[in-house]
DNA sequence: CTTAACAGCTTTTTT
DNA sequence: AGCTGTTAAG
């Protein structure tokens, strides 16, 4: 039965049987910290503990569904459904649920996305005739989420004369009455933003003790993955969760606290021994990810920092390559590079796509790479930047399914009383906002009570916010009876927001069509998935929650072979054979942002750790003497961590100056005298090494031979012309005869840019658009 | 009230 | 460079 344990090395086995009370594990990168807590677990349920009583916090939702289906897999998979499993917000956000209500919150209450938050804040600004260059809505949702997280309500707030002179000497005296207008607005609408979750969790515990008593006895054991990022918030409820029973086990890195600018406080886990009564202290030392080179660099690496716990992170495996280091002259082409080497990589040592990671600092860097494996046909998938949820379309729809859910979402229903158009313009709005604070009513009550109240709206405009309300209100008795795909189905039509992208016919319009049909398909198999459960109903609620809560990395299983790109943050937890750190330059990483204090560049540097401990085999850095930032090219200077890495753990594949290592060269030393205009159009230059070169046509052809299925788009209604080019002439059923200016994308994704003769310039997607090749 | 041009801002990282 | 939100014209 549990002979699984004898999987486990010495140092791995003393925490996963450590019995009751408080323990620590400090887990080195690649130590194989969640095999510890998946396995304690299993050891815990196998010792007799209901599984009904266990609560383990993990840092994605991605992380605990792994998990939750391992620890099935070993002790069964009935056993394994009580489980509490989830990030904190998931789980507590299902916590307030269930007993929001005694602070006043309707079961149903709405998640506000960071955007739904700051809009909120942008409005309030306006309605109190503020200065919005002064009060700039991102800082101060900014600053509100801090004072969350670190527990200073409201009240607190005007309590602190400290913060309060800090906001007044930023010229925002106001801010208190902001934060007061906010709290109040979203309590009004019946929803929680982020922090909110954790915040009211903290409220809940507590003012109410028997709810506290009730969770307390429930969470007999408690699991905290990844302590060193949590924030105040969530160090307050764990600490009032496990004080009944001090049960708690926590597991983190303090070398890999990367978060403290969302409040994430390294002092958690720094103080864990303080806060506890004997704590069993456990180290896990052994890497178990990367050869020893890698491990050996990290390590070069990390000991640069002053704070830090005491470990030696240690592997028995193979020496391996020695880290490569990769100069070149723009962005465009170190994307280009970096393509290059990856299919390099892969014919040499026949490997597959999903093998590969690019990672980097910041999501708008992810462009050039984007751009490079596209021309080398190599498939790729994007996580984070700008999620799947987020996109206009998307929240357009699920703006109005949360008016279903909870007609009093404010920010839902600003969001489509007038998408698609039908006529209910801003000074309608702005008169209802304005009703909706006076009586204090949601602004759908204001809707529904039209005729008593007068507004100064004309007759017209009134039909037509009632037949809005009226809509709204046939949803809500059809969600009673039919589940949310039906549903979700239903409104896209109704509403005219699938019509409304169909009929302007563009790239765009279609791309945007096809991302609501995504969603509904996403919905229908959340609706398949959900039957399956005992406890759930496939209702459109719960699939809101999931959404609203979900990262890019919990979305589908990502079973295709693709490279991933993502930033550094988001790689946490994840490890790929080989990864590329690009953007390795003063000023993007360590960022310009990041470097006034000696504590933010010590982050700066723990998250370069991160990165470089992602790689199992071989870690590429690469960086660029210029790039492109806001539209402009910039001159670059390598990153200080480049010269912190012990120099015997790595390979210098561009010449390096002799004196200065990384001092940029001039444009004239390789190439000779280059012109900017030339890089800039990614045209390979002379001189440049073949591998660096952009592949022919007939390597192209090659490749396509090898690669049907990106050869040949799936799902395509309409057969591209092979003879269609950039230059070529065409002649476009609607459109007329233009020129084709430019080609992107692959697959389904293929765009012509055209310049037709009556003068606009259009992109198509190929597959669609009614195009004839005509010279 | 709608549409189209313009201005301004962005790039730190995310639940 | 690309996007969002604001303003001007219809």
């Amino acid at each position: 039965m549990e002979n699984f344990i004898d999987e486990l090395n010495d140092a791995q086995k003393a925490p996963v049987l450590h019995k009751d009370g408080p323990l620590m594990v400090i887990a080195g990168a690649g130590s194989g910290k969640t095999r510890v807590l998946t396995y304690r677990i299993a050891h815990l349920m196998a010792q007799g503990v209901d599984s009904f009583n266990i609560l383990a916090l993990t840092f994605t939702n991605k992380a605990a569904r792994e998990m939750k289906k391992r620890i099935a897999d070993i002790v069964g998979n009935s056993e394994a459904k009580n489980l509490w499993m989830g990030t904190f917000h998931s789980v507590f956000a299902k916590l307030l649920r269930f007993d929001g209500d005694k602070l006043g919150y309707p079961s149903n209450f709405t998640i506000y996305d960071t955007q739904d938050s700051q809009r909120l804040i942008a409005s309030i600004i306006k309605e109190m005739g503020l200065d919005k260059d002064i009060y700039k809505y991102k800082q101060i949702q900014n600053r509100i989420s801090s004072y969350k997280n670190s527990l200073i309500t409201v009240k607190a707030y005007h309590q602190n004369p400290e913060l309060m002179e800090a906001d007044a000497m930023a010229k925002r005296p106001r801010m208190g009455d902001i934060y007061q207008n906010y709290v109040d607005r979203c309590f009004k609408a019946g929803a929680m933003d982020f922090d909110d979750l954790l915040l009211r969790t903290n409220e809940l515990l507590n003012r109410f003790p028997e709810v506290l008593a009730k969770y307390q006895h429930r969470f007999r054991y408690i699991l905290v993955d990844e302590y060193q990022d949590t924030n105040h918030s969530q160090y307050l409820i764990v600490k009032a969760l496990a004080d009944r029973y001090q049960n708690i086990c926590v597991v983190g890195d303090d070398a890999q606290s990367i978060y403290s600018f969302r409040g994430a406080n390294i002092s958690n886990i720094l103080n864990f021994q303080r806060d506890y009564d004997n704590v069993g202290m456990y180290r896990l030392e052994q890497n178990y990810r990367s050869t020893k080179n890698i491990v050996n660099a990290a390590n070069s690496i990390i000991a640069k920092n002053k704070n830090q716990l005491e470990k030696v992170v240690w592997t028995a495996n193979d020496e391996g390559a020695a880290i490569k280091i990769h100069r070149s002259p723009t962005d465009a082409e170190e994307g280009r590079y970096v393509a290059n080497s990856i299919w390099d990589n892969k014919m040499q040592h026949q490997l597959s796509n999903g093998e590969f990671a690019i990672l980097y600092r910041t999501n708008s860097q992810s462009r050039a790479m984007e751009d490079a494996l596209r021309k080398k046909d190599i498939p790729y998938r994007i996580y984070g930047g700008l999620s799947f949820y987020q996109r206009k379309e998307i929240k357009d729809v699920l703006s109005y399914l949360r008016l279903v859910i909870n007609p009093k979402d404010e920010e839902a229903l600003k969001r489509v009383i007038n998408f698609p158009a039908r006529g209910i313009g801003q000074t309608t709005v702005d008169k209802m906002v304005v009703a909706a604070n006076h009586y204090g009513r949601s602004i759908f009550e204001i809707i529904e009570n039209l005729d008593k109240i007068d507004l100064k709206i004309n007759s017209g405009t009134k039909r037509k916010l009632q037949d809005f309300a009226t809509m709204i209100k046939s949803f809500q008795i059809m969600s009673e009876s039919t589940d949310a795909f039906t549903l979700a189905e239903h409104v896209a039509k109704k509403t005219g927001i699938l019509l409304e992208f169909k009929k302007d016919g563009t790239p765009e319009g279609i791309g945007r069509m096809e991302n609501i049909e995504e969603l509904l398909n996403g919905i229908q198999d959340f609706v398949e998935g959900q039957k399956e459960l005992a406890d759930a109903t496939g209702s459109i609620s719960e699939f809101l929650e999931d959404v609203a809560l979900a990262t890019d990395l919990d979305k589908d299983t990502g079973d295709d072979d693709r490279v991933a790109l993502m930033t550094i943050h988001l790689a946490k937890g994840l490890e790929f054979p080989y990864v590329y750190i690009v953007g390795m330059e003063e000023d993007l990483f360590p960022s310009a942002m990041s470097m006034n204090t000696r504590s933010e560049l010590e982050e700066e540097r723990r998250l370069f750790y991160v990165a470089l401990t992602r790689a199992e085999k071989q870690a590429y850095l690469t960086y660029t003497q210029n790039r492109y930032r806001w539209g402009k090219l910039i001159d670059a200077e390598p990153s200080r961590f480049l010269e912190e890495i012990d120099e015997q753990y790595v390979e210098n594949l561009t010449p390096v100056d002799g004196g200065y290592r990384y001092k940029p060269l001039m444009d004239t030393d390789i190439f000779g005298e280059v012109d900017k205009s030339t890089l800039r159009q990614n045209k390979p230059v002379s001189g440049t090494p073949p591998s660096v070169r952009k592949p022919n046509e007939n390597q192209l052809k090659k490749l396509r031979k090898l690669k049907p299925e990106l050869a040949t788009p799936v799902g395509n209604t309409n057969t591209i012309d092979p003879n269609l080019a950039e230059g070529s002439l065409v002649n476009h059923t609607r459109f007329g005869r233009g020129k084709v200016l430019k080609i992107e994308g692959v697959g389904n994704d293929k765009k012509a840019e055209i310049q037709f003769e009556k003068g606009d310039v259009k992109k198509l997607l190929l597959r669609f658009a009614k195009l004839e090749v005509v010279g």
